[in-house]
DNA sequence: AGATGCGATAGGCTTGGCCTATGATGAAAG
DNA sequence: CTTTCATCATAGGCCAAGCCTATCGCATCT
């Protein structure tokens, strides 16, 4: 059975009238006859009781109208659907981003985005790069902030913005003397984030450290490393885009000597059809944050 | 759009496989391949992600699954109502009777009917020739059993049995003394039927009455005209069906000398789909009547 | 009796869906 | 690191199904 058939149907109960019937289906009136006659018997029930001068629908056919109309209708809210869905730029968009990026750049690019992509449902989603990864794999997510690289061949990505990154130092450190601070020299006390954050393991690597300070306290958020570092328990590293979050907490910050930073990338799955979605997002993002990292490197962020 | 285009988009997004979506649907991968892609374009939205590991619904895609699940289920209840609905011998079957013969004749055949085609469902309507035939014409009624013959090309009818009719006389009418009754002799004090019901032009006609008697009484029913007669306020024709109903009035009953009588028969449009139910009911009614009429005139009812 | 309107039928054409065979790609295995 | 396997996409050919025009059959209306 074809829906063709079933809006043939429709039409003739609704004229009952093989000719005009076929004039709105846009078909001859001999193509209506067969086809209803063949929809007749593979019902195996006369549909409409015909004359020279009428066509009634028979009780039987009466009984399937009012599936007939719903598969129909059911079809056109396919194509109606689909019609609201044909932009890529339009419907949801599930982003994630991990923890020590969203909080300092999610109030930065919200508007723009809104701005920039109004049809966008943007859905942000805060997690550890690994989670990300995973519900990126699990189709759970469209796209994914990162500041690594991705690794396999099913996960690509785009560079948005360079972030660099600042020393953090109680206010009362002898380094906070330094107008320009070595990464090497926060080796001795520095503190790292809980195991997962992506920022521990540059932090470390930044600073020419291969493993975690040992006994040390570990912090389960940027936020709460902030307040560690204010209260004078040690220094650490900081993404530059929650430089104005380590002021307000307190802390001083200074520039690394040797610029360490990361990149803040977007990811996606390599077959993810929304690409200009993606790509829009990060365009947007990018451009709101040109120049960015000059300006946090010189200290005026 | 195409039916089968939804159930194979339901089969690619169960099975998440188009190969064994494909086998699901009979069909060879290629063309699954094909009618998804096309599918797609007709939407303008990609419906499946695809890797060469795995194949995923994209959003919008589960977004359209509900209402193709809609209208493959609103197709299959088509089918299946049209499968229950096949049988002529069931369903729904109007039955239009004439008041002359829906009381006398109804509890002679119901039963046989419920047992030769159980699963036809009766529905009689009592009324008078002319609205029997209006709501016939109007497909308002499947059938009809009439005492007259049927006009217009547009219908068609066929004889069931022949229905003598009987002197009613009084108890203490001279003619009860007769064994047999001349109808000429009842016009005198002869009562008739009101106006629309066919037998008062029958009893007029049998007894050469050309118009009906002037001044005198019109019973609205039959068992109205029974009473009438009971108490003496004349005599009438009634159809020999009715001859219980009128002997239980008190009424005396001769067979008629020149056998006038009228034909029971069953009618239906010219090009009514279901003619096997109007036979089988036509055949029913006259087995359960047949002989009738010789018992009847022989006054062995 | 001729004209008109309507649905059914016949014959030919084109499209669309289906198949098999093959290509392309990524992942797993030797 | 190459081979093999699994998977989806593409190509080309075939056939049925749907469509059209022309015509018929039937009934009604003039």
């Amino acid at each position: 059975m074809n829906l063709r058939d079933l809006r043939y149907l429709l039409a003739v109960a609704e004229h009952e009238h093989f000719g005009r019937a076929a004039r709105a289906c846009g078909i001859s009136q001999p193509t209506l006859s067969v086809q209803i006659r063949k929809l007749e018997e593979l019902m195996g029930v006369a549909l409409f009781e015909r004359t020279s001068k009428t066509v009634a629908p028979t009780f039987a056919c009466q009984q399937l109208l009012g599936h007939a109309r719903a598969a129909v209708m059911a079809t056109e809210a396919i194509l109606a659907t689909a019609r609201n869905l044909r932009d890529p730029l339009a419907g949801r968009f599930r982003l994630g981003i991990i923890p020590t990026l969203a909080p300092y750049l999610l109030p930065l690019v919200f508007a723009p985005l809104r701005e920039a992509l109004p049809a966008l449902e943007l859905e942000p989603w805060e997690d550890q790069t690994s989670a990300l990864l995973g519900r990126l794999r699990a189709h759970e997510l469209d796209a994914a902030l990162l500041a690594t690289e991705v690794d396999g061949p099913d996960l690509v990505s785009q560079p948005l913005f360079a972030e660099p990154f600042l020393a953090a130092l109680p206010p009362d450190h002898p380094l906070a003397a330094c107008a320009v601070v070595a990464e090497r020299d926060l080796t001795r006390d520095m503190l790292v984030l809980a195991d997962g954050h992506c920022l521990r393991e540059q932090t470390m690597e930044a600073c020419g450290q291969s493993e975690a300070p040992g006994g040390t306290l570990r912090a389960a958020s940027l936020p709460t490393l902030l307040n560690m570092v204010a209260a004078g328990y040690g220094t650490t590293l900081i993404p530059g885009l929650a430089a104005g979050a380590a002021l307000d907490a307190g802390i001083v910050l200074r520039p690394l000597s040797a610029r360490a930073g990361r990149t803040v990338r977007i990811a996606w799955r390599a077959h993810f059809p929304r690409r200009p979605a993606v790509e829009a997002v990060g365009e947007v993002i990018a451009n709101r944050l040109r120049g960015f990292a000059e300006g946090a490197a010189a200290g005026t962020v």
